[in-house]
DNA sequence: GCGTCCAGGTCTACC
DNA sequence: GGTAGACCTGGACGC
């Protein structure tokens, strides 16, 4: 049985742009239907798995909904926290006003990144993206859904605490990060860390920062992609990824130092993190 | 087939 | 506070 529900989109909301702002949308429990454009998810509510097929109807959002007895709050509140509707980008829209090669973004209503419903989750993909192929960033998390979630949900931190590291490694392939995954795990479902508690810190941003980097497997670049996740947007995230693009968009090519980079985006305030995201990125959405 | 390099880095030991 | 070396995995590449 599947049911619909539906959400006003505000102004300046681009869904595509959301869904292609990272390559979150390629990670399960998400999954993207290019043909019809509908992004699909399965939420984890207690016990249960509920999957939903999110897409556009005019300026509404249609949420179809599989089986009954679901929280329909619960739902649009996630829908609306992964798609971000409810973030303020006026501030990241003025910064950039009369810049020539970043007018795209306010145009196209850009600069929402897709995130999972919950911290912990960002968090436990965000270590999946350190040091390894984007392949095998898909690979351990699709074998952390499918060997440790329930019926395709991502898996809950008291599901993670229950197996050892030997499980993450020869299961998950998650090599040298394994130890990490059982200590975080553990830490969130004992109530010693909740992640959640980072949307609405009343910590600076580089406060916050050294909190997340207490996380074994949390350094510098997964610290900043995270905050982005959180709605700070004061780092810039800096892995070889982004590199590699501004030398190629800024630098004739050539290899430089990050201060380069930083000098290079430092106008732009509290806003930078997500204007050098945008602009190596404006491929994708256009 | 085999060895090396490197990808959406981080940790530890040492200075 | 800065840096060298180690660290899982798996695909690409050269030989």
């Amino acid at each position: 049985m599947t049911q619909a529900l539906y959400i006003t989109l505000p102004e300046h909301f681009n869904f595509r742009s959301t869904v292609y702002s990272h390559g979150w949308c390629e990670l399960a429990p998400f999954g993207l239907d290019t043909e019809n454009w509908r992004l699909s998810y399965v939420f984890g509510h207690g016990n249960a798995a509920i999957p939903v097929s999110v897409y556009e109807q005019g300026r509404r959002l249609r949420i179809d909904v599989e089986g009954d007895g679901f929280d329909k709050q619960q739902i649009i509140r996630d829908v609306r926290h992964i798609l971000r509707l409810d973030d303020d980008l006026e501030g990241l829209y003025t910064s950039i006003a009369g810049h020539e090669r970043l007018g795209w973004v306010a145009q196209k209503g850009a600069g929402r990144l897709l995130r999972s419903p919950t911290v912990f989750e960002d968090l436990v993909k965000t270590i999946c993206t350190t040091n390894c192929s984007w392949g095998l960033t898909k690979s351990m998390v699709n074998n952390l859904v499918d060997k440790l979630g329930e019926s395709g949900a991502f898996p809950t931190p008291g599901a993670m605490a229950a197996v050892d590291p030997d499980f993450y490694r020869d299961e998950i392939r998650a090599g040298y990060r394994s130890p990490y995954f059982v200590e975080l795990a553990e830490a969130v479902a004992g109530g010693k860390l909740d992640p959640e508690s980072w949307l609405t810190s009343d910590l600076s941003t580089p406060e916050l920062k050294k909190e997340m980097k207490k996380v074994k497997g949390v350094g510098d670049y997964a610290a900043e992609n995270l905050l982005k996740l959180v709605g700070r947007y004061d780092g810039l995230a800096l892995d070889s990824w982004l590199r590699s693009q501004f030398y190629k968009n800024h630098n004739k090519q050539k290899p430089c130092p990050d201060k380069k980079i930083e000098r290079h985006y430092k106008k732009f305030g509290q806003w930078r993190g997500l204007v050098i995201w945008c602009d190596m990125t404006e491929k994708w959405i256009n």
